[in-house]
DNA sequence: TATTTCATTTGATATATGTCACAAAAATCA
DNA sequence: TGATTTTTGTGACATATATCAAATGAAATA
């Protein structure tokens, strides 16, 4: 098997132990892409049938409020980039484009989704990608009502360091709900 | 089958039959509970095996700021309250609370979730609420980040009018991120 | 390397919202 | 029912942050 299916496949698969066949059955639906900076990857507004898996490189997802870019999240290694509207067979809400020259896994998830009603591993490999999500979303929801800009700012941070190292700071500023400006200043403490 | 139960089960299993045995299996681990106002369902920081399913009545979750309550949702007919942390075997991050004398199930999840490894209906029937739930948040991190304090009353009482019949605007105020002065402003337009 | 574009910082001002204080209205309870 | 508590509304003021403007610094490109 592709060595970067597998980092893809065990990413999701602590719970379970999947049998080789289920693996298989699921790489079918599995591709790798080399793209370039600026690729987009998700159109907003639009159905997609794929969601990605960041082996390597570096994506931001946002979406347009009167014109103007509202970052919802970055995804780096070992990160699921996607749309949840798109897997329940609505349209995008975001646009998703790559911030480096990145690898990433496709992940056919229309063609995987029936599977889930016929092959219970497969069922339970995809609910752990939704449960990492939603936990993800809690998270975000937490620190944008409990905190105030600079602990989001410290919080952020800390517990990821390396988006300040690889992302700019106006698209991290967007994502804090700040102008960039105050974001500058608070740096500046 | 109790009429609450089927209630609970039709509503999210829209996408999947259940087998009668499969329904049966789920039963044995949920129990209709009458409990009054004020009773706290689950407490932050705590260890809890069951979530709930709201039939009539209204509850809210909140968790403590420096010692003020921030609410986070409140849950009235057909809705699910619970806490993922707490499905994830980890300490509830919020208090729920019921605002009125209610009637729910309780859903003993510790029981539910080992058959989601070995009945594949009941893998996709959790998947189903677990993916209703990262909608919800979607929509809320979606809200809290595009929409102006003004415009998320709007929506809200657009989307949720019974809230504003029901419960008080103080704590609706803190739902929306605003003081309820700003509330009482915004609503005064 | 020089040139252009993009990102960040800093200053001045405007504005929305928070905070504090108190009054009015509504709901709850004895 | 009357008394007490809770909820909501309004005014005055403080404060954080947005906005506008301009300068500096860094990165991309010819």
């Amino acid at each position: 098997m592709n060595i970067l299916f597998k980092t893809f496949i065990n990413y999701f698969s602590i719970n379970q132990q999947l049998t080789e066949q289920t693996k298989a059955e699921i790489c079918t639906h599995l591709s790798v892409l080399n793209l370039d900076k600026k690729h987009i990857l998700i159109k907003e507004n639009q159905y997609h049938d794929f969601a990605y898996f960041v082996i390597k490189g570096a994506v931001r997802s946002y979406y347009l409020k009167d014109g103007i870019e509202v970052n919802t999240w970055f995804a780096m290694e070992n990160e699921m980039v996607g749309s949840l509207n798109n897997f329940k067979d609505k349209p995008s809400r975001e646009t998703i484009e790559l911030l480096e020259n990145s690898t990433l896994i496709a992940i056919n998830f229309k063609k995987i989704k029936p599977l889930m009603f016929t092959n219970i591993q497969i069922a339970n490999f995809v609910n752990a990608i939704i449960e990492d999500y939603a936990l993800f979303l809690e998270d975000k929801a937490f620190s944008s009502q409990m905190l105030s800009s600079m602990d989001r700012y410290v919080l952020l941070l800390d517990k990821e360091p390396k988006l300040f190292q690889r992302i700019p700071l106006t698209y991290i500023a967007s994502y804090l709900g700040i102008s960039r400006e105050t974001l500058s200043r608070l740096r500046a403490k």
